[in-house]
DNA sequence: GTGAAAGCGCTAACAA
DNA sequence: TTGTTAGCGCTTTCAC
């Protein structure tokens, strides 16, 4: 620990001060204290004396004594890959705001999207005995989730999950979305579709690109790897793939794009090029934010229910902390939805 | 505490058990697995062995006795209003980052806007004795900060600081920021601005409003008290206040929104009246998004350096913590930035 | 080179 | 109705 040498923490009154200044045993300070008066009879008199010590002297309980004492912290640990990102800490929020309604402290951890980090964080997270543990992995790698599950920590993974897994896993619909919205396109007279795609391997890409396989194959459109570009889900890796794929394919009359920045990497490349949406260009994403009414071309989107994926993952972990066992059905699939305005049109005739 | 009857966490393996497995005494494993190993002396055949045991049970050291022993709990802790709010998410990211490079982990919390959950929030991470604490206050009340502060805990204020204050805060220069946008806006001839402002009586809000009223004043432009309305940061109350100002004094040619929601109130106020941007009406908000670029009229705005603002407000914290002393200067302005876009334009003639 | 013992602040069995 | 005692898991004097 690098935060070793640092200077150590004031310390409070204690517990047995308060006793002392209120003439009586430690225990029966702890038993006043803790509402159990009832319970072991101490008089009023003594609670009252008791009960004003611990306020004249500023009397904070030790959560770190408690927790040691008790075997229990309290704590919730969530891990996510980029704080920054709005997808993510609307989730977090929401598993924050839960855990203070249970009455848990949430440590938050932020991986920047490495795997090694994550391992780290972690384990971090158990030495600090949190009882229980959200993580939206990198999506990349999942031994260290199942090795911290059958330790006995509740833990669910959100958002990037594994597929036929043994782990708790709550994530959006992106098959049923991915297939939404190629539907949709296929029904305004598309045929020659691309996709910008994200992060290759992580569960997202992979079902998002089975979706649109499979809408094509039912069609009865062949399937052309060459109209799949990109590899993450950021504005640039949008712009560079939505070049790419409209200048090899310029006979392309939509873009399917797995997430907003993507969409705005291709509105660029779009508009550098000359093509109007929806006019010469169908525009169609993953994920909805707010800003999208606000655009020149207001986009159409999948919209993930981003809220929904945080408090499911509350709801499993609590459940898991009070039963003492993980639930039956491991894979949570959040519906998404279809948000359609103006960036699909038909296709040029 | 309502975690009260729970399931107690599952115990590892303890330090005792590893020094069992070797064969030897408590203290001598600890100073092994702590590298003290050169330093007492212990022979390598020892050091290994137990290092072997350790990792063959899986040893993690409880941070709970570790953080009662060494009166050191290496946490920091976090309060926002929102954490579902990019300015509050990008903070916090930053703060993290930045805790557990130093060693910490962060406890994050949501105060949701409340002033009383603020207060039970920073009691909570008190008892829980974090080393530091960054708050981004609701911003109505101090003293509790304050409070925190005297007890010895190094602590730093984030964006919604109080005047004169005693307290350590780090906040865009609100003013400069202000006078700006109030600048550029008279430079384009504009004489009648009417003002989205947030939540009044916290310093951004009073700070910009001084700014609008200095500005003025120094063009000999009489300020205009009913040019100013909305109460919240909020899309909604952008609108609704857009919409008075817009209906009450049709004279107006532009408008100064104090936050991005306010000003995608203002856009939606304005298409409704039939007012095209800039044309009829000049738009210039506080605080830059991504995605003001790709709207239809590209925002002008006053961009703060969010990140900057977490990243100085942990280094301050690190520095108390490091010295023990609060730093001499109190109030740290970080610069904003003017972004000139296209919503702003020359006044109709 | 290593171990025994004390103690961080708290709670809970057991005793009175 | 209250106190004594032990112990949660760890580090660190002090002793050998």
């Amino acid at each position: 620990m690098p935060a070793q040498k640092l200077k150590k923490t004031r310390a409070n009154s204690t517990l047995s001060d308060v006793a002392k200044a209120a003439g009586v045993s430690a225990s029966t300070a702890s038993r006043a204290l803790n509402g159990l008066a009832q319970k072991y009879r101490i008089s009023e008199t003594t609670e009252r004396l008791v009960k004003e010590s611990a306020e004249r002297l500023g009397f904070r309980p030790s959560q770190v004594a408690r927790s040691l004492r008790l075997q229990r912290t309290g704590l919730l640990g969530i891990v996510v890959p980029d704080l920054a990102n709005p997808f993510f800490s609307a989730i977090a929020r929401e598993v924050t705001v839960a855990a203070e309604l249970g009455g848990f402290s949430a440590i938050l951890a932020d991986s920047g999207g490495s795997v090694k980090k994550e391992r780290e964080l972690i384990d971090q997270l158990q030495a600090r005995h949190v009882e229980s543990l959200v993580v939206c992995p990198v999506g990349l790698e999942f031994d260290h989730l199942a090795g911290a599950m059958q330790r006995g920590l509740p833990l669910v993974a959100v958002d990037r999950c594994q597929a036929n897994s043994s782990l708790v896993q709550v994530t959006s619909d992106h098959l049923a979305g991915a297939k939404l919205a190629m539907q949709l396109l296929l029904e305004n007279g598309h045929r020659r579709i691309g996709v910008l795609q994200g992060l290759p391997g992580t569960l997202p890409t992979e079902l998002r690109r089975q979706g649109v396989r499979e809408t094509l194959a039912q069609a009865g459109i062949p399937f052309d790897p060459q109209l799949v570009a990109g590899d993450q889900f950021s504005e640039q890796a949008g712009y560079h793939s939505a070049r790419e794929l409209l200048t090899t394919s310029p006979d392309l009359t939509a873009l399917f794009a797995m997430s907003t920045p993507n969409a705005f990497g291709a509105c660029r490349a779009a508009s550098e090029l000359g093509l109007r949406i929806p006019q010469d260009l169908s525009l169609l994403c993953f994920d909805d934010v707010a800003f999208v009414e606000f655009m020149k071309v207001p986009l159409t989107t999948i919209a993930q229910d981003v809220p929904e994926l945080g408090r499911r993952a509350a709801k499993l972990v609590t459940e898991q902390m009070q039963t003492g066992n993980p639930p039956r059905k491991k894979m949570h699939k959040i519906p998404v939805k279809l948000m359609s305005r103006a960036s699909v049109g038909k296709v040029p005739s």
